[in-house]
RNA sequence: GCCCGGGUGGUGGAAUAGGUAGACACGCAGGACUUAAAAUCCUGUGGGCAGUAAUGUCCGUGCGGGUUCAAUUCCCGCCCCGGGUACCA
């Protein structure tokens, strides 16, 4: 009988759908595990054998938890919400709803062809009304909330409205834009739509100002992917930087709690590290610096005005010797003199054509003069104060002060406008060092060490001398002169901004947002919920800068009926105009795991019992590149709805592991120049040819099936070709997999073939899971025999001959050394030296002719994990009874894993002498003639005593002192 | 630019509380079985040099230094590749 995979993997995969095997319900008592897969966006390319392999890898862990007797959560669904979709509408008008279910059902059929334990019964797709309704909700309890760092935690905005009516705003530690000052009396006489633009300056989900990258031409605005070099990467019309009104989420009010929040979770550190660096904490002061008068050619009303700058050093505060600001600073305009105006102008325009990606890679420092100086807020000198877009607006207070000596981009604008400072500084150096033996005549010193020198000599007004501190002594020592005297204030500063949570888009979810009759932004009632996306005739955005929702021009809020409703016109007083924006990719993905706990629940977005049994995720596998996206968005999230009361855990993923990218593994041809004559790869070089990509599919071990090229277009129907050894060897590299590559690897040509279970096996031995490695199907023959070589342990001559037959010692060594070995890995997530080992025991079984069910029983549990359906089939042939998947992992007996490595002590003297017997029936004089090979470590042994000598295979191979 | 990874035979990779470098697999070469093919099995396979051979010997983990009896592993300085860089998901 031989291996039939097709067949059997058919009817495994029928019988667990049939049976539901992998349903499951909350069980008190039962111990919980939650396995969960970043969903896919179901493209419309489908699946490559790229996608699976995180699922693979959450497959074989939630399989093997089951055997463990876990109660596995493992579930799977759609982020169904997505620009190709809506670029795909744009072109042909096919609604994205239908391309998307399209794409949905594709998935689905590809990845029920691999053999996974997923319970479909709680597949959640964001774009279903039923499930975003849930991320509507959320988003107006954000809506209505602020934060409080006095309870450091969310609370409902009716709080915050409390409080400003019995005190005002004054001394509140609360999250907000802007700092606020106002008593009781002052909020009470507000008008309505003051009081609600007052709150929009401190609600969770706000409308605020932010910079977009705008392009005119395409009437939208573009993400800096699509932006290079100033202009749009469709068409290559010109870009600029515009302020825009979205919707935000204040994502900052939760710095502190993101980051610290990080020791608690087994992430990778390097990850964790990411987002350490992406939240950017940093402790610092923020200096005000008056504006000069008498240097201000042209000034006067403005005179006695201040520039706040925020720092992180203040021990180099002497070391300042200008000030820069950043372009889009509300300092600007202030400190421009008449005789600067042109120049900033033209500069301002030109930095609007850039960028932030562009401008924090270049290497070309640009800037300029804005007329106005600074004085220094210790010493009283003057500091010019200019104007560079290496300055960005978003960080900080937007305004730096320059220490050239210490911080290395200020080095090199004052390299780059070093005539010109020196001028405006008198003639003296703009590069002033601050520390004891550093060299700046080159690079610029960043280090936070050494000694400090060169505070000004005492008589001069300011009391302060850093000389002779260290570094951090200074830092502390700046910071406490800085409040005594009151020329600033210590600050803690975070890099992370909001999110902006608007996008002039179609396909995505609407906003449960109206316009009241003062232009105000509402929230829909709860009940209102879902709303659900409009139709539109296109999918185009308007053109004016308005989005594509802004085609569905008759749809509206009725107040009073509190329903949407189709009408020609909006009153402005019981109808009203809708939001037309639609929310951010991010905005499903961010609490989809707690849908999963729940999945139909139509009266919550999860219930409490659901909630408090699932709890969090135990297990989250996906890739690095949501690092700094997805993983703090959801954190994010996730800690807000832990205020709520919703989720009862304040971070979502416990453990996350990061499954590598799987590049492509492109094939190249050489044409012979001006012909159709193609040169195996050795002898290209005695010809003038060009490289041609080949689809990797008609290629083999990089030979070309040359029938099947010269099918493949009709211009290489009557090819030629120069061959080595009677074969046509291809070129390769590695790139990343795509279709205009030709490299695109169908997961479903790979199951045809070989069958899932050697598709599973062979994606995991490829290489460490978290590590990126090429796809190269060359190798899969080698796991697929490995497959037919374990299925032939059950058969002799044709037939099931498993024996009743009790096992050996040798065999049972073999097992469980296996068993210690796989469980270990799976453990740590080493799956490819797991595979690695099944085939070393497998062969050593094949050695043996071992045919007893004592070891292949066990051995079959053990591999199901990896390779389900094979040992499903073999299983019901052992005549066990049930599905595999109910079955025990095999229990590891230390006394049959005696390693062929062993370990035992010794006296040392000059010579070797051995305390015990040696194991595997070595004798001990072998041992004891055998000599440490390299004389250096035998002299170096000499006269001291081992603790342990590792002897393999007779040999001394390690001597531990 | 900044942040995070990675670099080991012809190929994918194994081995890091520092201690046999190249497990396992692919490919390749030779052989067995077969009318033949497929399938299966056996042997060899980092490189150089010496030897009929067993074997011996030197060199080898991106590059250059350092620590150590001993470095793929630890430290310093480079080079190259991948990911992210806030509207791709």
């Amino acid at each position: 009988m031989d291996y039939n995979f097709a067949e059997i993997e058919k009817k495994w995969q029928a019988w667990w759908a049939e049976n539901q095997t992998f349903r499951v319900e909350e069980t008190p008592g039962k111990p919980k595990f939650y396995v969960l897969d970043m969903f896919p966006y179901p493209s419309g390319a489908g699946l490559h054998v790229g996608h699976p392999l995180g699922y693979i890898a959450s497959d074989i862990y939630s399989r093997f938890r089951r055997l463990r007797g876990f109660n596995v959560l493992h579930p799977m669904g759609y982020d169904a919400y997505g620009l190709p979709a809506e670029q795909y509408a744009i072109q042909t008008g096919q609604h994205p709803e239908v391309t998307t279910a399209a794409n949905i059902e594709r998935y689905r059929q590809q990845l029920d062809k691999l053999g996974f334990s997923f319970d479909w019964s709680r597949e959640v797709k964001t774009c279903d009304p039923a499930y975003y309704k849930w991320t509507q909700w959320a988003f107006i309890r954000l809506f209505n909330s602020f934060y409080s760092y006095e309870k450091n935690r969310a609370l409902p905005i009716a709080e915050l409205v409390q409080a400003f009516e019995t005190s005002g705003a004054a001394g509140l530690r609360v999250a907000c834009g802007k700092e606020l000052s106002f008593p009781a009396a002052g909020w009470r006489a507000m008008s309505e739509k003051e009081k609600q633009e007052i709150l929009m300056n401190y609600r969770l989900a706000y409308l605020g100002d932010t910079m977009v990258n705008w392009c005119a031409d395409l009437g939208t605005v573009l993400a800096n992917d699509e932006v290079v070099n100033g202009v749009s990467l469709r068409g290559g019309y010109p870009v600029e930087q515009k302020v825009m009104r979205q919707w935000c989420l204040r994502v900052s009010a939760y710095a502190e709690r993101l980051l610290s929040g990080l020791d608690g979770i087994d992430w990778p550190e390097s990850l964790k590290e990411t987002q350490r660096n992406w939240i950017g904490r940093s402790e610092g002061a923020e200096i005000h610096l008056a504006l000069t008068p008498s240097l201000r050619k042209g000034a006067g009303d403005e005179d006695g005005r201040k520039i706040t700058v925020f720092t992180t050093r203040p021990d180099t505060i002497f070391g300042v010797t200008f000030m820069v600001l950043a372009p889009e600073s509300d300092y600007v305009p202030a400190v421009v003199t008449p005789g600067q105006q042109q120049a900033v102008n033209d500069y301002l325009a030109s930095a609007k054509r850039r960028t932030e990606r562009e401008r924090m890679s270049a290497r070309r420092v640009s800037g300029v003069f804005s007329g106005s100086y600074a004085l220094h807020p210790l010493t009283g000198e003057p500091l010019p104060v200019w104007i560079s877009d290496y300055v960005l607006a978003g960080y900080g207070t937007g305004a730096i002060m320059a220490v050239p000596a210490h911080d290395s981009r200020d080095y090199a604008f004052a390299k780059e406008f070093e005539k010109e400072l020196r001028a405006q500084l008198g003639g003296k150096d703009p590069v002033a060092p601050l520390i004891e033996g550093c060299d700046v005549s080159v690079e610029s010193f960043d280090a936070k060490e050494g000694k400090m020198m060169n505070s000004p000599q005492a008589g001069c007004a300011c009391r302060l001398s850093l000389n002779g501190l260290d570094v951090q002594e200074a830092i502390v020592k700046a910071k406490e002169y800085i409040k005594e005297y009151d020329l600033g204030q210590i600050r803690v500063n975070y890099r992370l901004r909001d999110a902006i949570f608007s996008r002039q888009r179609y396909w995505g979810e609407p906003f449960p947002v109206y316009y009241d009759a003062c232009g105000m932004p509402q929230a829909l009632p709860e009940e209102a919920l879902p709303l659900e996306l409009p139709e539109v005739d296109k999918f185009l955005p308007a053109g004016t800068g308005e989005p594509p929702l802004s085609r569905a021009g008759h749809w509206a809020w009725d107040s009073v009926r509190k329903k949407v409703v189709a009408t020609a016109g909006i009153d402005n007083k019981t109808v009203f105009a809708l939001e037309r924006n639609t929310m951010p990719g991010f905005a499903g993905s961010s609490a989809y795991y707690l849908r999963y706990m729940d999945p139909r629940n139509d009266g919550a977005l999860v219930s409490r019992e659901a909630n408090e049994y699932w709890r969090n995720v135990d297990l989250y596998i996906g890739g690095t590149e949501h690092a700094t996206g997805h993983l703090i968005y959801s954190r994010f999230w996730n800690k807000f709805l832990f205020d709520l009361g919703v989720a009862c855990e304040d971070e979502p993923f416990k453990k996350l592991i990061n499954q590598g990218m799987i590049q492509g593994r492109s094939n190249f041809v050489y044409r012979i120049q001006n012909t159709n004559t193609f040169v195996s790869l050795n002898l290209k070089d005695r010809y003038d040819v060009t490289p041609l990509h080949v689809d990797v599919n008609m290629v083999g071990n990089d030979v070309l099936d040359m029938d099947k090229f010269r099918a493949w277009r009709p211009e290489f129907a009557d090819a030629e070709f120069i061959l080595e050894d009677g074969k046509y060897l291809c070129g390769w590299a590695v790139e990343k997999m795509s279709k205009s590559m030709y490299n695109v690897v169908n997961p479903d040509d790979i199951v045809e073939k070989y069958g899932a279970d050697t598709l599973r096996m062979y994606e995991m031995f490829l290489g460490p899971l978290e590590q990126s490695k090429p796809w190269d199907t060359n190798g899969i023959d080698g796991v697929h025999r490995f497959l037919k070589k374990y299925w032939r342990l059950f058969f002799e001559g044709g037939a099931f001959a498993v024996s009743g037959e009790p096992a050996g010692t040798q065999e049972l060594k073999i097992l469980h050394r296996l068993i210690k070995k796989v469980q270990t890995d799976i453990e740590n997530f080493s799956f490819n030296t797991s595979v690695s080992a099944f085939m070393i025991a497998v062969n050593e079984l094949t050695e043996l002719k071992c045919r007893k069910r004592a070891i292949l029983q066990p051995l079959t549990a053990l591999l199901s994990p990896f390779a389900p359906h094979i040992c499903e089939e073999l299983w019901s042939l052992l005549g066990c009874s049930g599905s595999i998947a109910c079955a025990a992992f095999p229990e590891y007996e230390e006394k049959y894993t005696v390693e062929n490595s062993f370990e035992y002590p010794v006296s040392f003297n000059g010579k070797l002498r051995f305390k015990k017997a040696l194991p595997l029936g070595i004798p001990a004089k072998e041992i004891e003639a055998a000599v440490l090979n390299d004389e250096q470590s035998a002299k170096y042994l000499e006269g001291k005593t081992p603790k342990k000598v590792i002897v393999v295979e007779g040999k001394i191979v390690n001597v531990v002192v």
